[in-house]
DNA sequence: CCTTGACATTAACGTTACGTCAGGGTTTAT
DNA sequence: ATAAACCCTGACGTAACGTTAATGTCAAGG
């Protein structure tokens, strides 16, 4: 039997916590003294553990409660669900990564890449060949979609397209050093996928394609190599772990 | 001038959300009438704006309130700082979705562990590194002995010893719904203890020692892990109940 | 002029998961 | 016996509004 201050040293949590779940009857105390001390025993100790495990993971006490409460209670579409909301949150938090730095970059203003720089390797001209060699390598209507789609956009939106982009390899060559399967590095190629959506919406699969023609392609490559000499490689790396995490 | 409502529809939020940024001082209307109606001008809409961008960057409205306040205020630092902490977020929520799937993969019961996965954290070689550093966190001879008996026997019985073992984890995995008290789960920590038997004889205290050292080693955590994010807690757990059950 | 409906106001509680006192008993150790 | 250390039960504070509730104001039509 371990009193409140034993239990949460023991599960590193505030006496305040059990209190709390005391409460909210989420995790009663297994004897109560005549003193009104709370006793927790070791089944409670383990429910305890599972709660907080629970937790971690940003799942509400409410919902822990039912999840634990009944046992014909369905935790895997629980689970499912919640990782569709997390999943949700983590497409958000990248657009906002993405626009802070945006604004990062406006606000600094004098120090932009001329304009000229943007888009040297990406002129209309050669968006066209491009265009022509990407429908041998690529599905033809995907990149006849994808080039719509760009055309669609107005020049300003086109070069803060070019920004995005470049920030983001800016941020990936960065973080290069922690290794294609860091946090930080697949949290970028999250952007990166996010960041495809203003020309298509590719599928894992396609995902993956995509970041070996980066390597294949040598107009492709050359453009890479500008930037950062491993840098297409690396990304077809971070790429795969990515795409193997996901399915 | 606008008044509550036609503001509100004109950014998109609620007559609330106005009353509630003249409270805070974030937004004060630009006059109030003496029927003590709020009316907002032109810089009120345009500074709305400015503050529902940073709003939507999940920027609390007391940094709001800041950033937009003194016009010396360091704006990029602000940036730049709440960057890092989205960041952070996304990081943080990767490794949640991650936990998620693998939870819910293994509710499935479908994982059945290959050969190699089997093996994967049991090379030869990684089995003799896993030896010298037990030796330290456990009593040398008695790990010397245990490798003596492990590589005595034939490829044929190593694997069927693996393979005994990952049952005996995967039926622990099923059985930790019932609670680390269960019968059902005392009658499988009975199995590992005989289980043990080919590699050594445990005394109770040695087998306590051996489940808290699934968590403390990282190296073992770690394979446990890949089976089940909280085996190695639960092991230490029901190990720790039929220790006790038994002197 | 009066009614009606749309709009305005302030006040105050609800939400989440506890942190943080405050005031007052209990246990343990000296 | 007395102090340290621990326990308890309120109860307010947090962030950013949502949501009634009770009530006052304005413009238009009968």
């Amino acid at each position: 039997m371990f009193t409140v201050k034993q239990l949460s040293k023991l599960a590193g949590v505030t006496p305040r916590t059990l209190h709390h779940y005391d409460e909210i009857g989420l995790l009663k105390p297994s004897r109560v003294g005549d003193n009104g001390y709370r006793y927790y025993g070791e089944d409670a100790v383990l429910c305890l553990q599972q709660i907080l495990f629970y937790r971690e993971l940003d799942i509400p006490l409410n919902d822990i409660k039912k999840i634990m409460g009944r046992r014909d209670y369905d935790v895997m579409g629980a689970l499912q669900s919640h990782k569709e909301s997390l999943n949700k949150q983590a497409v958000r938090i990248n657009r906002l990564i993405q626009t802070v730095e945006n604004t990062i970059e406006h606000l600094k203003g004098t120090k932009t890449m001329s304009d000229e720089k943007l888009f040297e390797g990406f002129s209309e001209e050669e968006q066209e060949k491009y265009a022509l060699e990407a429908e041998q390598r690529y599905d033809p209507e995907t990149v006849r979609e994808s080039n719509r789609k760009w055309k669609a956009y107005s020049a300003a939106k086109k070069k803060a397209i070019l920004v995005e982009s470049s920030t983001i390899y800016k941020d990936m060559i960065a973080a290069m050093p922690k290794g294609a399967k860091s946090a930080e590095v697949q949290a970028i190629v999250e952007r990166w996928r996010a960041h495809m959506d203003y020309f298509w919406t590719p599928s894992l699969e396609q995902l993956l394609e995509l970041a070996k023609g980066y390597n294949d392609d040598p107009k492709f490559k050359a453009n890479f190599d500008k930037m950062h000499p491993q840098l297409a490689a690396f990304m077809r790396d971070a790429v795969k772990v990515y795409v193997e995490s996901k399915k």
